[in-house]
DNA sequence: ACAAAGTTGTGTATTTTTTACACAAAAAAG
DNA sequence: CTTTTTTGTGTAAAAAATACACAACTTTGT
């Protein structure tokens, strides 16, 4: 809250042209990758496609694009998302940055990292184009660029969320089963739960709504359907204090 | 694991030249901004420069700088951060991506966020140097750019992380006290805790080494010193399971 | 020498949360 | 109608979090 007053000497070298400035920046090739997850058959899965450059043939990438002029991040991301999925109303969250100097064999490419995470069912994609597919996140390997690095990062990263907010829930079908959900932690975070305690901790959270309907067509016992009470959540955050390391 | 057999269509429009391709991308201004922590009278407290925009004048912003050529983003925050405090054995880590084309008013320029955390007292920091020195957290406002955005979110992923790695020793002298330690959380965290409790945590971790120092210099009875017990945690960090949201 | 101020160091009882664990009933498949 | 698979449910024990009070120590000022 300081005031500028007459006994401060003026500041020296204070820049006008903001704008020339930022044109004797040097500038670097930007784009975004997505790995985008899915759960199908109770095991994750990132969308994959063929490495389009020679150098990585047969390898796979993972979807991206380069960022264009006066296009957030987030938006670029969102953009390759939709064009290859057909889907706008999609999990999306930055993760980090990726600069390796070596990392793009063409020369110098800076890429931002994001984490995307859908239902495999909703969407039609063109899964045939360009061997587009869903590929088993446990089982990747030789990957075209840094997009293994990126993967794990990816990976490592839904792993800690997964536990701390709501996220999975994109990738289940609106209503689903509690042995759905729970399938779907254990795949996430390569462990297995107990089944009562996993149905105890969910039910003294209170967000599963029971919307009174059953699962159809297992080939055994069909157990409740649920939906996630996304708007009690969001109203309801639970601030945890603690330390624990 | 797929071998090209014979049978698949060989991949029409593979580039050859990566080189080329890249020399295509569009490109943009990237810079590294850094919120640089430090603790002083149970205060956290930002490293913070006069802008050298006229535009900005008077107001605050974070230290940064370009991304050099062939620069990894790491290597330009930490170039920015010895720079201007000489001290390189510091923590830094990346917290996110900064990208809204109206940021800058020079123009688009991308800045890749970096917390930093040190220990005020172990720099002699060129403080005078266009008036670059340490201001308190909770009454910043009115900075230049996109920084008050950034500081939040950096104070933000301070709070989450202190609580589950042990960051905040970085901010603290090797050998501290358990009041300092427990005015450290309390500053950052914006809540109280319980004395009691705070120690009986800490002591149930076993991650402090009592060196059997006491305080000096304190104006009340002096508290034994501690260190934190860098070695042993990195050889038993707790990996945790559980879901809490 | 003494009093005042400020802080240290310590333990227990209560509540909450986490964990481990088993069996009867439902539906589908054959 | 038998087999298979899964659902749905409760309790006891252990661990962790919380709330809470007092005597002793050191410095400072008188």
């Amino acid at each position: 809250m300081k005031k500028n007053n007459p006994q401060e000497k003026p500041q020296e070298h204070l820049i006008k042209d903001a704008r020339k400035l930022v044109e004797a920046y040097p500038k670097v090739p930007l784009t975004v990758d997505c790995a985008i997850f899915g759960f199908e058959e109770s095991q994750l899965k990132v969308l994959v496609i063929k490495s389009d450059l020679e150098l990585y043939e047969g390898h796979y990438s993972l979807l991206g694009d380069i960022v264009k002029d006066n296009e957030e991040l987030d938006e670029a991301a969102y953009r390759v998302l939709k064009e290859r999925t057909g889907m706008d109303d999609v999990f999306l969250d930055q993760v980090r940055a990726f600069s390796h100097p070596a990392r793009h064999p063409g020369g110098r490419v800076i890429t931002v990292a994001y984490c995307s995470l859908l239902n495999i069912n909703h969407h039609q994609l063109k899964i045939h184009d360009n061997d587009l597919n869903w590929h088993s996140v446990s089982t990747l390997k030789d990957m075209a660029f840094d997009h293994k690095d990126i993967v794990d990062e990816c990976y490592g990263w839904l792993q800690k969320r997964i536990q701390e907010h709501p996220l999975g829930f994109n990738l289940l079908p609106e209503k689903f089963s509690l042995r759905e959900l729970q399938n779907l932690y254990e795949a996430i975070l390569g462990v297995s739960l107990d089944r009562r305690n996993f149905r105890k901790k969910f039910a003294s959270m209170d967000l599963l709504i029971d919307i009174n309907e059953m699962e159809q067509d297992v080939p055994h016992r069909p157990g409740k359907l649920y939906k996630f009470n996304f708007e009690k959540y969001e109203t309801s955050k639970r601030k945890w204090i603690g330390i624990d390391f």
